[in-house]
DNA sequence: AAAAGTCTTTGAGATTAAGCAAATAGTTTT
DNA sequence: AAAACTATTTGCTTAATCTCAAAGACTTTT
């Protein structure tokens, strides 16, 4: 079973010995999600905690004029909660989208927190968690206060494409998608991208681009950042 | 001791009995801070837990161009944490300054770990601190995502002098503290509150103000928010 | 291959916010 | 009560970003 293997590999669930291990895998709840189906909206009560055993999932925001930002993006193996699962009255901070199809296994608070409760190393492993997801919530917050568009473009850019440097790769993310990423709108991508291209920084073409300089970039993202 | 009495009340310390709540109390290291002392600085490696018992402190994010962001808000009472407590190699997302003078008791992880590690709901009720961290700094990503100044001021407003209604309140702010907190500058706040000041939102004195009409500024705040 | 749909691109104009400078007001120190 | 300091206020200028609109390119459906 495959839940089972992650499980077995969470740096969460480890603790836990083989037979508690089972029990869990049985009490989790699996479902799939489609692709761009809403897995539970923001400001809802939703007390789950989840792993994603196939696919990804993005946490989004949005505002009433339309604009969107996504806060965060998960993957395979990695494990989230909703913020009900801690606290019984709190809301959902992100709507929970599946990008793609994925296969979740979720447990509501009922059955994991006494599980919580008996080893603290799974909570202290939690709390880990917790504080990593916060330190990318703290770069988020900077970039906003502090860096202009271009800045976290570049920023996005060295992310998601920054190991390949003078090699085509496809553009997986639509103008859209990275205004969405980086709390702007379509046009403004699209303009600060053909300023990139047009001093030679990356290359653009219709299917797929490049990082030229690496260095330049960088440079961009260190503007107006403590 | 003012310490044990805190902790014994503390949602996280309350679950040691007597004797562990002694031992723990022993281990803590009480220090006393000036007003505007550093506490430790953004980018460093601290590995310390801490609670406040008397006094205040913040949280800021500063930009090379001297800008500045207080992203949390500490009192008495109030549990915090050096990121590099939970992560060995974490650098703090911010710098802690105490406001005015405080005292507060920190432990470092070695000491507190295992007790953690013991205690399954310890960790859990850290870990609903988090949540409610997380909270706060989804708020402030919203805001900076897509409110105006106009409306994180109007924001700002409303949560420090919110129940105070059509009576005059110390200006316990300086417009530069204002701009710190919502991230701005002091003219925008200046300019902003002036406006408020125009249509008899409000009503500013040198030294006091006072909200006129909480629902105006409601209606600020819902502008451009999800 | 036409039609419909989705993305990308560009232009023009408006809005929001920041930066700089200087004047004013208020507080604290000497 | 000067002097020095700190905080507020206002005007002017510039920069960044957004909105709306429209055209063009590419992809998918029919």
């Amino acid at each position: 079973m495959e839940l089972l293997e992650i499980l077995s590999k969470d740096p969460i669930f480890k603790h836990l010995n083989n037979q508690e291990l089972k029990q869990i895998g049985e009490y989790a709840i699996q479902r799939k999600y489609r692709s761009g189906q809403t897995i539970t909206y923001y400001g809802d009560t939703w007390p789950y905690l989840f792993v994603i055993i196939k696919g990804s999932v993005i946490g989004i925001k949005e505002s009433k004029e339309g604009r969107s930002l996504i806060v965060v993006s998960l993957g395979t193996r990695d494990v989230f909660w909703g913020t009900a699962f801690f606290e019984e009255e709190a809301s959902m901070p992100v709507s929970l989208i599946s990008e793609g199809e994925s296969y979740l296994a979720l447990w509501s608070k009922e059955v994991l927190h006494p599980v919580l409760l008996r080893n603290g190393s799974m909570s202290w492993e939690l709390a880990r968690l917790m504080v990593k997801r916060m330190q990318l919530a703290s770069e988020i917050v900077e970039g906003l206060a502090f860096q202009p568009v271009v800045g976290r473009l570049a920023n996005l850019l060295l992310e998601n494409y920054g190991d390949s440097v003078g090699e085509y790769v496809s553009r997986d993310l639509t103008l859209d998608e990275m205004g969405s990423r980086i709390g702007t709108t379509r046009e403004m991508v699209c303009r600060v991208l053909a300023r990139f291209a047009e001093e030679e920084t990356i290359r653009i073409e219709r299917t797929k681009f490049m990082i030229m300089d690496r260095e330049k970039l960088k440079e961009y993202t260190e503007l107006e950042k403590g």
